[in-house]
RNA sequence: GCCGGAGUAGCUCAGUCGGUUAGAGCAGCGGAAUCAUAAUCCGCGUGUCGGGGGUUCGAGUCCCUCCUCCGGCACCA
């Protein structure tokens, strides 16, 4: 079966921030479990490189928006490897296939109808040069950013006919409970719908950066049609010389933030639905990071407080699975949740080194110096296999529903029942009386296995870890078939090196 | 104002269709062990499950009401 997930594309004009990251990390845990899985997947992310705020900056910096966007897209595309994700391909925006697909398919919405020419109406500041909304005029009618009074403009605009989608949508909704996730997101999607639906501008006259309207050059695309394409149109061309469409569209889920969830979960099935293309399964939709300082306020995520928990510097010092882990495991997926550097520092230690990084170190450690390294081929502990085989299943199903935090909460489950099932076997016990050698083969086998299972279920989270750890037991398939107790084959072990070092002091 | 979510141990949270003495992790206190990155394991909680009322043999779980916090109520990407 077809896998394909999606992270938002970002917006250029801002540096990449640990909200980006999570996105990211969220969709290539998916990516990577489904791969375990055997599924063929593709794992999209990208760039949104048009727009008003990316014209008005490149005109500050004295660049065209072109020149800027070619400088600003690489800290985007730079931060893949260094998150450790595995992307097929990445978008951009700009990119001359996407542009024409953007105009295919709005022609195509077009020639069904759905468009109309019209005139936009709203309160205009000839100082920003564009519409303010109406909650920004507030009841003064006074630009928020220059505080002078606004003009009622107008403007000719073509128009998404998307009041006609409502009853499709409210259909759409109702027939797929699980197509917004979150259930609470669900329910703002649908209250949103429900309340009625407003017909909104697909051009822009007064700009020049965007995707040309083919049937009016004057005017360029609203930057949001274009973008929310990108997911559709990227398939098309991602492989020079294949068209992907019908391989992997529509896509099984789209990872968004909460505060891109209209434009996901009514423009864009409204658009595919006047376009006669198939909708996605999913949009799940998860929640913001908030910074929690010293002083234990919370605060928003924002440049300015970017280095509370700076990301680049946690990788830097920790590496990149601590990242992931961290993002994956504090803040439960779907909801808001706090993060800080003390969050980190207590997780990273009690967690990654004292928990998982201590049990592999001492597994490994006492096969090598009870066994020289060699696993025994005996009969493996039933007690201690019926609790790791369960495992494989219930991620599976919680992944199945981008729970990406229970699933890895049941994981560490079982990282804990080792480290107890070390406890009350004592194989330094074990080992001190010969005539306990079968019984100190028993424990050693089973928990070198158990420790293999583990390794191959962390993979979507801890990949750099799961490898070091899955070559110091000679044994490296990651396919989730081989999470279960005896279906991989240990080979020599080696001294394994900690995967989590303490921080020196 | 309207709609939706949340309020459970010091902290972060889990509690599926209402059913046995309400759970986990962290932090704290006490102990055991020594394979291991001094890591691990065991034991220890008088929690008004936001307040009040109701339905029920039985409610954290359903209904009503009140309080507090958060989000949405459209063309900012």
């Amino acid at each position: 079966m077809s896998f394909y997930v999606t992270t938002p594309i970002y917006y250029v004009n801002a540096a990449p921030h640990l909200g980006h990251a999570y996105s990211t990390i969220a969709a290539d845990v998916l990516a990577r479990h489904m791969r375990q899985r055997g599924e063929d997947v593709f794992f999209l992310t990208g760039t949104d490189e048009h727009g008003e705020p990316v014209a008005l900056a490149a005109e500050k910096l004295g660049l065209t928006p072109q020149e800027l966007v070619d400088r600003n897209a690489p800290r985007f595309i730079d931060l893949m490897p260094l998150l450790n994700v595995s992307n097929d391909f990445f978008i951009r925006t700009t990119d001359p296939e996407h542009k024409a697909r953007v105009q295919e398919v709005l022609s195509t919405i077009r020639d069904n109808g759905h468009v109309y020419e019209g005139v936009y109406e709203g309160w205009y500041c000839p100082r920003c040069a564009d519409f303010k909304t109406d909650a920004e005029a507030g009841e003064d009618h006074l630009c928020p950013i220059h505080r002078i009074p606004l003009i009622r403009e107008k403007e000719d605009n073509y128009f998404f006919r998307l009041s006609a989608f409502q009853d499709e949508l409210l259909a759409l909704f109702d027939a797929q409970p699980d197509f917004v996730m979150p259930r609470h997101r669900y329910n703002e999607a649908r209250s949103f719908i429900a309340s009625g639906l407003q017909d909104v501008s697909l051009s822009r006259s007064t700009l020049t950066w965007g995707v040309p309207v083919p049937w009016d050059e004057s005017h360029v695309f609203y930057v949001w049609f274009d973008a929310l394409l990108n997911y559709y149109t990227a398939l098309s061309y991602a492989r020079p010389g294949e068209d992907l469409t019908e391989r992997f569209w529509p896509a099984q889920f789209h990872i968004i933030g909460k505060d891109i969830l209209k434009f996901h979960t009514v423009f864009w099935p409204a658009m595919l639905l006047a376009a006669g293309l198939p909708l996605p399964e999913h949009v799940f939709v998860h929640g913001f990071l908030l910074m929690r300082d010293d002083s234990g306020e919370e605060h928003k995520m924002s440049k300015s407080l970017g280095n509370v928990l700076d990301p680049l510097q946690i990788i830097d010092e920790f590496g990149t699975d601590a990242l992931r882990y961290y993002c994956m495991r504090e803040v439960s997926f779907g909801h808001d949740g706090s993060v800080s550097a003390a969050g980190f520092a207590a997780r990273y230690e009690s967690e990654l080194a004292n928990d998982l990084g201590n049990l592999a170190s001492r597994i490994t450690a006492m096969v090598v110096r009870y066994r020289d390294g060699v696993v025994p081929e005996v009969e493996l502990d039933p007690e201690l296999a019926a609790e790791i085989d369960t495992a494989a299943p219930e991620v599976c199903a919680l992944l199945d529903a981008a729970d990406l935090s229970a699933a890895l909460e049941a994981i560490w489950q079982r990282v804990r029942h080792c480290n107890r099932y070390v406890e009350t076997q004592a194989p330094w016990t074990l080992a001190k009386d010969p005539d306990r050698a079968g019984e100190l083969d028993r424990v050693l086998a089973s928990l070198a296995e158990a420790l293999r299972v583990i390794a191959v279920l962390l993979q979507p989270w801890l990949p750099e870890s799961s490898d070091k750890l899955l070559a110091a037991l000679a044994a490296p398939e990651v396919d989730l078939d081989g999470a279960r107790m005896q279906a991989g084959r240990l080979g020599t072990i080696s001294r394994l090196d900690p995967l989590f070092p303490k921080p020196q002091g």
